[in-house]
This record gives structure tokens, sequence and C-alpha cells, in this order.
DNA sequence: CTACCGGTTAGAGCGCACTCTAAGTCAAGA
DNA sequence: TCTTGACTTAGAGTGCGCTCTAACCGGTAG
């Protein structure tokens, strides 16, 4: 497989599988007798594996990490797991504070929402009710 | 409230303070006489919200819309609603992404501890000789 | 009065992760 | 043979979000 269709497949562009390959995240690929780039299909599961170390965030020095000990061996898996350990605790963490802030922006949407009601029936509704807990001050 | 004192209660830097009020995320400060910025507390609010929307992704030059719709009153409300809807769906979208990542991290974790256990079961079947590493050069 | 601290500005610099350019090589099809 | 298009390289450029520098000003403690 030649770059161009690896760029399809993995859907990177060909100038960043070059630059991954260049720093290191990619292996140094196998050259046809032209000297071009001819990929094995196997690439693509590691790509893909990188893929999902950006999405959660993972800057590319610590994937430079992950990918060097992969290529130290089978000595390096203790390490491999920690790096990898430690960054789902990173990930768990994150996407419990997006959920939070996800809370924030219900409310706040939720406040726009009712702000063409407020005026008539959310104060009435408030007055006849029982005086309850003065919240949902804000939404400017 | 002098910006120092904003950074500390803010967390971020004066220089970030005074780059938000530059590209129009934060309103122009008042002055004191001598030419200092003098903060009310309620600006802790908005720089709480701009915080959530930055942590949850938002890009900057969407957040200035987002304040520029604000500074626009009360006619903007729904145009500040649909901006927040649209960006609270991607937070969503990406969440569940992070989360489907997060079952793929677990299992190439689960995957090392595995082979943890698979070499100590190899190790013991040759338990007999010293545990010798056994690796092969190259590769670095 | 002097030192020092924290504020002021315009604008330069940085780290990240690409993204593109220029100039050239190579193989296949009209 | 000529053209087309995909590939090659080193290195420059881009966009984002800060982050810092240099040179200066004003208020207060010793």
């Amino acid at each position: 497989m030649k770059i161009g269709e690896l760029a399809k497949r993995s859907g990177l562009s060909a100038h960043t599988i070059r630059y991954y390959e260049r720093i290191g995240l990619l292996p140094h690929a196998d050259r046809d007798r032209s000297g071009q780039r001819d990929y094995d299909a196997s690439i693509l599961t590691w790509i893909e594996f990188l893929d999902r170390l950006k999405t959660t965030g993972m800057p590319i020095r610590e994937m430079l990490h992950y990918a060097a000990l992969r290529g130290g061996g089978a000595g390096t898996e203790a390490a491999r797991k920690a790096l990898l350990e430690q960054h789902r605790e990173r990930v768990r963490a994150h996407v419990a504070e997006l959920q939070a802030c996800l809370l924030v922006l219900d409310t706040k949407i939720a406040g726009y929402a009712g702000s063409k009601q407020r005026m008539k029936e959310y104060d009435a509704s408030f007055s006849e009710r029982k005086p309850a807990r003065t919240r949902q001050a804000g939404a400017r």
C-alpha cells in the first residue's frame, strides 16, 4: 500500500503520515525499488490506536514515549501498561469534568428557554407554591 | 479588586486576563485614578463560565461570538441559546467518543495484565533455570 | 528620598500539531 | 516521446492560545 492509499484508509493526510514517521510515531516504512513507501495493512491498527490516544488528549510527546517502549520489546510491557493506566485516569477525570460542565450548560440553556415564560408562568407558579430556596438566580 | 487579585481568584494569569480583555472576551475593566484596572467581583462569574466553555473545548472564536451576543442585550437570547445547544451536542458527542476510547484502553490494559500473567507462567515453566532475560537485540 | 512592588503598554515569542511549498524523481498511459 | 500524477525531500508557514519582554509609571514602607 502506498502512502496515498494509507492516507485514504487511515484518515490522516500523506503529509501527516510522513510527519509522524519523521518524529518517530510511525516506524520507518519499507520502500519499493523506486524509493516510495510501501505499507503493510497492519500499520492501520497502530494508526487507529494512535488516533484513540490523540482523541483522548494524549500529547504527541507521550505517544512517542509509548511508541518507543513498544519498539523496545517485551521487557517494556509493565511500563506501557503503567503509561496507559495513568492516561486512562486522566481521561476518566476529564470525562467527569465534562459531565459537570454539561450540567452547567443544561442549566444555562434551561434558563434561556424559560426566559420568555419566566415573566408570566414561572414567577406566578413560584409565588403560588411553597417559598423554596432562591436558586436559578443568574441566566443573563 | 486589582488584576493580581483577580488573577489569584480566577486562576488565570494577569497576562491572560489582559489578553482576554484585548480580544474582547472580557469587558473593558474600569480604571482607578492611577489608570489601573479595578474589577467588580461579578466578573468572576463570567470568567468561571468562560472556563467551562474552554474546558469543554469551545474555541475562543466562538466564545467571542457568545460574548458579543451577551453584550448585545436581551434580543440575542435565542441566538445565545442556540449556540450553547449546539455546543452541548458537540460536548455530548465528544464524551461518548471518549467513553468508547476508554473501553479500548481498558481492553489494552487488560491485555498487558494478561501478558504479565502469561510471562509469570512461562517463567514458572523454566523455574529450574535462573530467570534470565532472553531478549533479542535490535529495534533501537 | 529611595527601594520595591505591582501595575501599564505594544508587541515579540513559544509550544503544539500539523500543513504546505518548492523542486525534483519515477512509472504508466495516450 | 510526452504528459500526468503520485510520490520524494528539507524546510518554511499556519493557527491557536497563550506567555513573556522591555520599558515605563504610581503608591507605599523604611
